[in-house]
DNA sequence: ATAAAACCTATAGATTTACTAGGAATTTAT
DNA sequence: ATAAATTCCTAGTAAATCTATAGGTTTTAT
């Protein structure tokens, strides 16, 4: 599994939001251009947020999307499921044909591949949006730069 | 990064040689038929990895390939490596215009991104192609298999 | 000499990705 | 009520990437 474009997007925004930590909606406009993403492209992938749960939209002229629950109890992991199709990163399992020969290594790799996955979802499971909020305050804010 | 076919059938035929542990050259068709990879498709892998030093080849009718170096001293991201073009995981850094506007998030994410990879590589570069054989032997005979 | 195999280059087909377009539905401001 | 603003829904397209195939050249064992 590679971090699609899209997937990267679904991240910036729900990071932009709890960023804004607003209770007012913000528009897909405002999102856009803070992060750089196309509008019309990230109006589906809104869609995809909405329809997973995190966040709550308003039509209309004051519409927007706001953050659901709090940014400390969503996991980047929660948003990758929600716009990318699966998270395995090991190569697609042969589904295909009716491949019913077993091959030398299928079982070490099988094996191998779930480890891998198992790695990376932990990854993707012990990071909140607070967190990553969190950390870009800590790199950002001169205050807290001990480093002049 | 996404494991690919053509890295998956480069770490099984890497596996095949060193499962195999023959001094004689290993000819691409029966590479090929014991992993179920198109040969056709397996010469142009196979060239990668002779080029990435892993592999010696003999041409002709006694022809074939022959694993270089110890299994145990060639890891998974060395394979990787020479098939695959980036290993990284993190979504593609956006060199194609001039962006230099900083965004709220670059630097968090940046940061992320990068351990992620991290902990991706050392996955990647704990595993030697001896483990993987072992592995197998573990899980295959039936001799070692507690479970009964 | 012949056969068998690695090697080289090109390319076709399929899939995925990133993005765009047009409009319908809904809410707010006036 | 009307108009404007915004989300929502459904396609579709251009480009890239990936998988696989094809044809022919070079090398080697017998």
């Amino acid at each position: 599994m590679a971090i699609s474009k899209r997937s990267e997007y679904a991240l910036r925004a729900v990071f932009e939001l709890a960023y804004r930590g607003s209770q007012e909606p913000v528009k897909i406009q405002r999102i856009a251009e803070s992060q750089g993403i196309p509008s019309r492209f990230l109006e589906g992938i809104m869609n995809d947020l909405r329809n997973a749960g995190f966040v709550e939209s308003r039509r209309g002229s004051e519409g927007g999307y706001v953050l659901v629950m709090d940014s400390g109890e969503l996991f980047v992991a929660d948003v990758l499921r929600a716009v990318q199709g699966q998270l395995s990163v090991g190569p697609e399992s042969t589904t295909g044909g009716i491949e019913n020969t077993y091959r030398a290594g299928d079982a070490a790799f099988s094996q191998y591949w779930q480890k891998v996955d198992t790695m990376m979802m932990n990854l993707f499971t012990e990071m909140t949006f607070a967190d990553l909020v969190k950390s870009e305050q800590v790199n950002t804010d001169p205050v807290l730069d001990f480093n002049i």
